[in-house]
RNA sequence: GCGGAUGUGGUGAAAUUGGUAGACACGCCAGACUUAGGAUCUGGUGCCGAGAGGUGUGCGGGUUCGAGUCCCUCCAUCCGCACCA
């Protein structure tokens, strides 16, 4: 009886199916655990053998729990809004609804040939109408909520509303861009859109103009982690900078509590720093300048108040709007020069400009707090409109872009630290003593810096502040295939619809793109084509990709729930994701938005926790290994062993790398089937007549030729080999191109492991004792297996299972117990091959996924017996691989008495002993 | 520039608290069986050396009886952020 993994691995799958094997409840009687992967959004090319990974990982511990007894939650569902089907839909005309639904099914038949344990009675679908009810929903509630500082969480616009008419805005503490003042009196004779204008600016998700990016290419602006080194992440367009309406998150709200939760969160500390990095929370002081002949001043944030007496000329970013007030006469048409050409820059250029140093005077000036000097004003592109206060007071001394600019126009650089030499460069660091300073010489800069506070807070032209990089997130797109807003407009004042009408589901369009006028597309919805048409015109922009995927995970603990996104009883059981596997690329994206409305959810009582992932382990991408071919000017192929030290001459094309032969070689008659260009190509062939490739590590894509995919891997070896296979590839965390030459190794181990069980073709297991060393081959797997899931060591597992076959093949054993007990041990990695084994040691009616993980018994592991000595140098040393209930006493006295110890010390007496338990035992003579 | 990570055979990689470096697998070499094999099995395989032996975890130092592992300097590669005041 051979290893028929075809049969044996659809037969279990249907069985699992059947029988319902992987459907979970709620169960109070057992503990929880939550395996989560980040859902896939399902593109039309599939699935390569890459996007498995992370799932074989968490499918293996979750099978791993299970067997220890938790009530295990591993569910799977589709991010299925997204650019793609749109851009489909736009040049078919093809619905994208009808794209995704295609898409998803064949996803799901990929997903399914690997064997996941996924409970598919929970899946979640982010487009469809009854998950984006619950998104919705939830803008709804961040709508009408602000953050108040004072009891530091969201809080409903109704308490605020409430406070405003009674005392105006004095006594609010919240987070606001709101920065007038206003008695109640006030409030009540402020129009309804005033009083809108002014909620709008406390609440959570709310409609401003504001600067976004702009990617005409799209048609549609971008939140800033959609942009990668100026350009779209997804298809790389230019982004520009352009001033529009736009629904955003004031996601800055908790910047301090999402930095805060990071250390409550077992994460990697490269995630960590990246969101970190991306809060960018600094600490300082803003402080006022007043301005020569001018009522106006000027507001800097600086984290060096200490180095307040070294500032020499104040900076401001050419789009500060005190710019075109202040400028004199002399200066005003070389500073709208300036502001010209800095404002012709994108995004891209001025960061790719880092090194030039431009910068405009504009004539006016500012009055230094302490010392009453006059300091000229600058506008210069280095500032940023967009952090801080857009100004800065510039420390030549203390800081190297100051500094630089200062010796580009010949500024005054004023030394205020002793005993550094400032003559080449700014000194940064934080450790010298402070001079020429007046009140703050003498002082280190830590204590500097709160005299510097204090004196700045007396004079009353500041104050200690923190500041953070993060920006609220825009949150609209001018894009068809999102969730809609349940938003309307009476009098251009958004409402909210109402809960009973929910979903606002997507109405029919004649096309998927924006109007003639500029309009996003679901302006083109006739008011009938809405399924609630309210207020004068609906909100015609849609959600961003990252809405739906930012609460998902709740979701799946009661994925039919009509009446809440998801239940109390629910959500009090299964809490947060105990481990959550899934790319790095989320890193500021899809991870910060789900702690962001995670905690808010907390914080309106929802949800029993305010962090969403307990664990997260990013997984490695699994890399293509391109096969590159070069054509000469005619058009005649070159093996690249005959040009491979100038490829210059010669264009490259990229060869599927199905056609490869050997790793290196093309196979000429498949390629010239493969496509007509290649039919009558001309070949300079190498001495072996073959044509060579250059061989290159990509990221796996169609474009170029370089997929590899699960399904030719199963069809040919097998999931459970494909499963450990991936596993045993390496370190889950690492990034490693795919080759699939190991495979055999694997698949060879799965054939031997079945061999245990067979004899001349026919199932047999003996029924006696096992022998003290099979027991120990088991005793010692189980023990290194469970440190392996424990640190989430997957290819050092599967490393184990093959010692422990070997040494079973080579111990003859084919015990009922030991083979029992391994098969448990490999049930999470080879579910198909285990539960085959398990049917025919313990027949059909139990399943090996319900027995109970193995227990290693401690006197299995122990050896005995001393070795040898190992060296003599001065020293001597034996391996000891002793008897753990010896103490080092006995050891000493035992392996001094052994006649090679003797032989060695020559009747010396040892002057020390060092042992170390179980392994080594030096004697220093 | 700042931050994070990683450097071990021909290759992917092991080495759990410092304790026989290279487990396991691929590849390669030799052999067995076979009409054949991209099947199976056996043995070998870090490097130098015929051998004994020497040497070896990016470089150079240090701590230690003992360092891939800990500390310092440097180098290389990858990732993230980047004029953030």
């Amino acid at each position: 009886m051979e290893y028929d993994f075809r049969n044996l691995e659809s037969k279990w799958r249907k069985n699992w199916q059947d029988r319902g094997t992987y459907h979970v409840k709620e169960d109070p009687t057992k503990p929880k655990y939550y395996v989560l992967d980040m859902f896939p959004y399902p593109s039309g090319a599939g699935l390569h053998v890459g996007h498995p990974l992370g799932y074989i990982a968490s499918d293996i511990y979750a099978r791993y729990k299970r067997l220890q007894g938790f009530n295990v939650l591993h569910p799977m569902g589709y991010d299925s809004f997204g650019l793609p089907a749109e851009q489909y839909a736009i040049q078919t005309g093809q619905h994208p609804a009808v794209t995704t639904d295609e898409n998803i099914a064949r996803y799901r038949q990929q997903l399914d040939q690997i064997g996941f344990s996924y409970d598919w009675s929970r899946e979640v679908r982010t487009s469809s109408p009854d998950y984006y009810k619950w998104t919705q929903w939830i803008f709804k509630q961040l709508f009408d909520c602000y953050y108040d500082l004072k009891t530091d969480k969201a809080e409903r616009i109704s308490t605020l509303i409430h406070a405003f008419e009674m005392d105006g805005n004095s006594n609010i503490q919240a987070v606001t861009d709101f920065e007038g003042q206003f008695t109640s009196t006030e409030w009540h004779a402020y129009s309804a859109q005033q009083k809108e204008e002014i909620i709008q600016a406390y609440r959570l998700a709310y409609l401003a103009e504001s600067w976004v990016n702009w990617c005409p290419a799209l048609g549609t602006v971008l939140a800033n982690d959609e942009i990668i080194n100026g350009v779209s992440e997804r298809g790389g367009h230019p982004v520009e900078q352009k001033r529009m309406r736009q629904w955003s998150m004031r996601i800055k709200a908790y910047a301090e509590r999402l930095l805060e939760g990071l250390d409550r969160i077992d994460w990697s500390d490269s995630i960590k720093e990246q969101q970190r990095n991306w809060i960018g929370k600094s600490q300082g002081a803003s402080v006022s300048f007043a301005i020569e002949n001018s009522i106006e001043s000027i507001e800097v944030f600086t984290t060096r108040p200490d180095t307040i007496f070294g500032v020499s000329f104040m900076v401001l970013a050419p789009e500060h709007p005190l710019v075109n007030q202040l400028v004199s006469a002399e200066c005003k048409s070389a500073v709208e020069q300036y502001q010209k050409e800095a404002g012709l820059k994108s995004e891209r250029d001025r960061q790719a400009d880092v090194k030039n140093i431009t910068g405009q005077a504009i004539g006016a000036y500012a009055i230094h707090p302490f010392t009453g000097d006059r300091i000229p004003i600058w506008i210069g592109d280095y500032v940023l409109a967009s952090y801080g206060t857009g100004a800065v007071m510039a420390v030549p001394c203390g800081d190297q872009r100051d500094y630089d600019f200062a010796k580009y126009f010949g500024l005054p650089i004023k030394n205020i630290f002793a005993n550094v030499d400032i003559t080449e460069q700014a000194y940064t660091e934080k450790d010298a003593q402070i001079a020429e300073s007046d009140f703050l010489n003498g002082l280190d800069a830590k204590s500097a810096m709160i005299k510097a506070i204090e004196a700045i807070e007396a004079k009353g032209i500041g104050k200690g502040k923190t500041n953070f990089r993060l920006r609220d997130a825009v949150f609209s797109r001018q894009r068809y295939w999102g969730e809609p807003f349940p938003v309307c407009y009476q009098n251009e004042i958004p409402e909210l619809i109402s809960d009973d009408l929910l979903p606002i589901e997507l109405p029919e369009v004649d096309k998927y793109l924006p109007t003639e006028d500029g309009e996003p597309p679901l302006a083109r919805a006739k008011k009938e084509a809405w399924n609630h048409f309210q207020g004068e015109r609906m909100e015609f922009n849609t959600m961003p990709g990252w809405a739906g995927s930012s609460w998902y995970f709740l979701r799946y603990m009661d994925p039919s729930n009509e009446n809440e996104f998801v239940g109390k009883e629910k959500v009090d059981y299964w809490k947060n994701v105990d481990l959550y596997i899934g790319g790095s690329e989320h890193a500021t994206g899809h991870l910060l938005y789900s702690r962001f409305w995670t905690k808010f959810l907390y914080d309106q009582g929802y949800i029993p926790f305010d962090e969403p992932f307990e664990k997260l382990i990013n997984q490695g991408m699994i890399l293509g290994k391109s096969a590159i071919a070069y054509l000469d000017s005619e058009g005649k192929m070159h093996s690249y062993d005959l040009i491979a030290h100038d490829t210059s001459q010669f264009r490259e094309v990229r060869i599927l790398i199905d056609l490869i032969q050997d790793d290196e070689s093309i196979d000429i008659d498949a390629l010239r089937k493969w496509q007509p260009q290649f039919e009558k190509l001309e070949l300079k062939t190498n001495d072996q007549g073959k044509i060579l490739v250059k061989r290159e590590v990509d990221k796996m894509s169609k474009r170029w030729y370089n997929v590899v995919t699960p399904d030719d891997l199963c069809e040919k070896y097998g999931a459970d080999t494909l499963r450990m296979y991936e596993m045993f590839l390496g370190p889950l965390e690492q990034s490693k191109p795919w080759d699939t030459k190991g495979i055999t190794g694997v698949h060879g181990f799965l054939k031997k492991y079945w061999r245990l069980f067979h004899q001349n073709g026919q199932f047999e297991v003996s029924d006696g004792a096992p022998t003290k060393e099979s027991m120990k081959s088991l005793h010692k797997t189980i023990k290194r297996l469970r440190d392996d899931l424990d640190r989430f060591s997957f290819n050092t597992g599967v490393s184990s299972f093959m010692i422990c076959v070997n040494e079973l093949t080579e111990q003859k054993c084919n015990n009922r117990e030991v083979l029992t007990q391994l098969s448990i041990l490999m049930a999470p990695y080879a579910p198909h091959i285990t539960e085959e084994i398990w049917s025919k040691l313990h027949g059909d009616n139990s399943s090996i996924f319900d027995q109970s993980y193995p227990v290693f018994d401690e006197q299995y592991l122990k050896e005995s017996d001393f070795e040898y000595p190992v060296s003599f140098n001065g020293k001597l040393r034996f391996k000891v691989s002793l008897s753990v209930e010896l103490t080092p006493k006995e050891i000493e006295a035992q392996v001094l008495g052994m006649p090679e110890t003797q032989k060695y010390l020559e009747g010396n007496t040892p002057k020390k002993t060092i042992i170390v338990p179980g392994r080594i035992i030096n004697f220093v003579i």
